[in-house]
DNA sequence: TGTACATCAGTGAACGCGCGTTCACTGATGTAC
DNA sequence: TGTACATCAGTGAACGCGCGTTCACTGATGTAC
């Protein structure tokens, strides 16, 4: 970025990079009042006190931001999926544990940015098409829940009753290579397997975070974070991850 | 309503009706095109031909034409959940075989009727608030599961493995009226433990559509039917509900 | 069956509003010599 | 250190657009006698 490594940066482009922060900021603010679906530049730009061309200096269009909001959501998401399982992992728990410390970490990420999660787990932006910088953010919260399905197959704790299935082209060679195994069919079948089942993870976690912030537990329970528990242990158990809900 | 049940419906009220279908037909196409949070009754007033102000003959206002779908779209999966589920037990099958035609049938339609789903299922849309009119239709897939659910409790095909926890206070009275169980205190423990677990199938079911209509398993699978049926097979596993995938 | 009146679907203009984006511009900050 | 020039943040007016909602109205359809 900058050849002179040493050389202290300019006072313009601190100053820049202060701006870019604010608007970010704002917009961040609006997608709480407006909705992603209503994101306005025009708004942003008279948060921050400016005129509406103004925001075009730091942001190419309205979609462009949206870009940028929703990489910034993946990876506050994916990181705070990363720092719970290495601090699980840290305080030597079992995989199954893990998985639960790093699902209500996750959780506690949403209901503190809700709009955030809106943004990449709720209704896609009508006319929006995501570019392919998103995906290397939105695969770090995957990332998360396979290592964790791995660990337990490697240690033995994972132990699945089932169901049945056929693994085969359920997963797509990419993910496989993503995940450092090689060709599909190199892979044993209970890793094929269990990569499958770290989607019903994935599912319990989107589902469960999806039900309590858009207020389908709304009459249905009082106590969300013991449904959530509740919830994503049971789904676990599917997976094989044995969460000790009473310990 | 006609106070005259044997007389011909005026051609009036006939053409009245017509044009309130069209329009909610119009207005749900829209959905698909705008979303939700776009939708505009200018535009559904184009798509009919007719002026702007035309519509506030047939809806009072935005937000009571959102209020129509939205009763309308809980309607339309409640009742294919609820036929599904009769389907499957007139043809004798076990509890866990009818979750499993009940979460395709819901599937189904979802793929069928995508912008209908988002909207009960996505994200709010921002600055609207729901009346109470939608809760009775709201409520019918949650019927359907929990009687899935005290089915196989009767019927002993339940077996959950695990996990353990409390259910006190986990869910509200009023669902326990809803279900007709009577006070939460006069409720087995192992029953208001299904009910609590039921949460874990609505959860798949949700975070499973929303996991493929938003995009979420793009490049991670290419068998979007075989992925959905293992992640419900394998939370079902977590209730006591065991699916056979491969018979 | 015919007529007078009431009902009601639909029109078109208008209200005040917000939007994304472009463009020529001003004036302050930085850079090269 | 001083000066001339280049860079760039931010302005304000303008473009063409769409929105929800109201209102006085026209004209067709239905109802009562």
């Amino acid at each position: 970025m900058d050849d002179r490594p040493n050389s202290p940066r300019g006072a313009r482009e601190r100053a820049r990079a202060d701006v870019m922060n604010e608007l970010l900021a704002s917009a961040r603010d609006r997608l709480g009042t407006d909705g992603a679906a209503n994101l306005s530049l025009r708004a942003v730009a008279r948060d921050l006190g400016v005129s509406s061309s103004a925001v075009y200096r730091y942001v190419e269009s309205r979609d462009a931001l949206l870009t940028l909001l929703i990489v910034e959501a993946y990876d506050a998401a994916g990181l705070v999926a990363e720092e719970a399982a290495a601090h699980a992992r840290a305080a030597g728990t079992s995989p199954a544990q893990t998985w639960l410390a790093v699902a209500r970490a996750v959780r506690a990420w949403a209901l503190a940015n809700p709009h955030s999660f809106e943004l990449i787990y709720g209704t896609p932006v009508p006319g929006y098409r995501a570019p392919e910088d998103t995906v290397a953010a939105a695969v770090r919260i995957w990332a998360v829940i396979v290592s964790i399905m791995l660990e337990g197959s490697d240690d033995g704790s994972l132990t699945p009753a089932g169901p049945d299935f056929d693994p085969d082209g359920l997963v797509t060679a990419e993910v496989f290579a993503f995940a450092g195994m090689g060709e599909p069919g190199a892979v044993p079948i209970e890793t094929a397997r269990a990569v499958v089942r770290s989607f019903t993870l994935f599912t319990s976690l989107i589902g469960g975070l999806t039900a309590e912030l858009f207020g389908h537990l709304h009459r249905v329970s009082d106590d969300f974070p013991g449904v959530f528990d509740a919830v994503i242990a049971t789904a676990a158990v599917g997976v094989g991850l044995h969460i000790d809900l009473l310990g």
